[in-house]
Parts: C-alpha cells; structure tokens; sequence
DNA sequence: TGCAAGTACATAAACAAATTATATAGCTAT
DNA sequence: ATAGCTATATAATTTGTTTATGTACTTGCA
C-alpha cells in the first residue's frame, strides 16, 4: 500500500500493545499481526515496529527477552508491563471518544 | 488541550474541505468550527490551519480571495474547488473504511 | 488616552513518528 | 549456488504538526 503513514501514525502503540496484552510476540510477528488485520489498507514497515519498541521499552510499557533461537533466526520476544496495560486502556477509551469525534468532524452533520 | 497533534494529523485537510464543501470560509472561522466540533478533546493551531491552506492550494483543492475588508482586519475566504470536491468524496470514504478497520486493530477481537 | 482582548493572517524553526535505505544473518527449497 | 522467507537493527529522510514570533485592525473599558 502506498504511504499509509498517517493512517496508522499514533496508534502503533496502542495496536502493539493490545496484541501483547494477548500474549508475549516478536516484532516480525506483529507486524504481521497488523498487515493481515488491515485488510490491505494498512501497511506498517519493519523499522516503525522496531523503533516504537524501543520507545515504549523507554517509557516502561514493555519489556524484552530473547527467544531460545533454536532452529531459525533469533528471536526477541516483548512482554507488556502493568504500565503498559494501563495506558493500552486509556489508549482504548481515547480511541473511542476521538473516532466518534473525527467521524463527527469528516462527516459532518448538516446538509 | 495537550499536544492533540497526532489526534487530528492526516485529518485536517479532509475536515477542511468538508467544511468548505458548505460553504466558503476563511482560517479564524474554519480554526474555531474544529474546536467547537473537537469537543475540548481536539485543539488545531492557526499555524496547523494556514499551512494546510498552502498545500491545498497547490494541489489544486481550493482557491482563494479576499474579502472586503470593512469593519474588521481583513479576511482570505477559500473556496473549495471540483479537484477538492473528489478529494473530500474519497477521503471520506478512505476514512469509514479506515476507522472500521482501526477500531478491530485497536479493541481486538479475541479474548 | 491608553491598553487589553479579540479578530485575522503569515512564516520560520523545532519536533515527533513515520518511511526509506541499508546492513546483517540463519534456514529452506530448487 | 541462489532466491526467498524469517528476523532484527539503525541512520537518514520526509511530512504534518506545534511553537514562536510578527504584523495589524477593532471594540470596550477605565
């Protein structure tokens, strides 16, 4: 897909982090994760992955361990903290409002 | 409203154009519909308003004029224009779609 | 008369999150 | 061997926003 940069741009976090609330994963993994759910809209590249990874690692949201790399390439697989969890459900509460806003806003009412 | 920055980006231009979909305006006015429509969550910058202006006009979504200037500072009304009328159509269409498909990213179905 | 507050436009510089480009490296199948 | 998939990583670039700053006119109040 050409450029969906801005489509996805801030909710990267909260898409990751709601995928690790489901369990540990990797990084090539959930950038899967995200493709096949965007139903050939969204597209996210490998480096948008790995540098919101070190980011959040930075603000505490998740922690990191490396797989045993036993048959294959090594794998470092991310664990959501609890700060993590908290701010995936504000994240989610903002969603909710925001999306309902924006429709609101691209729609418009009158007319 | 704290750094809503990321909230709106991407979207300004689409919310622009619906705006002068009903009707020419001009950037104080179009600056203060999005407040007044973003609910205390969405904040916009004058800055954000006439930078986008610049774009679209140059890619052609709208043209501009100014008013008369009596009785007031003087204003720059924008019109949208057929290229901005298509714009907006797919735009908004891009946007239901995209916010379906966020929505199943972000909350997660399984679980 | 002076001054604050609101209206209105404009642009340069800084910022932040994404993309592009590039690199490394192991495994599998042809 | 070599192409393709898996897997991670980082520097440089791009893009749309905010911050900062400037101009200028009008209204209301003290």
């Amino acid at each position: 897909m050409a450029g969906s940069g801005d489509i996805l741009r801030g909710h990267t976090e909260t898409i990751i982090l709601r995928i690790l609330q489901e369990g540990d994963s990797y990084g090539y993994e959930i950038a899967k994760d995200i493709i096949d759910g965007g139903e050939g809209v969204i597209d996210v590249k490998d480096a948008t992955i790995y540098t919101a990874f070190r980011r959040m690692e930075e603000e505490g949201l998740l922690t990191t361990y490396w797989g045993d790399g036993v048959g294959g390439a090594r794998r470092r697989y991310y664990k959501i903290t609890e700060k993590g969890k908290q701010v995936y459900a504000a994240k989610l509460e903002e969603w909710k409002l925001v999306s309902r806003i924006l429709t609101k806003l691209i729609v418009g009412g009158n007319r």
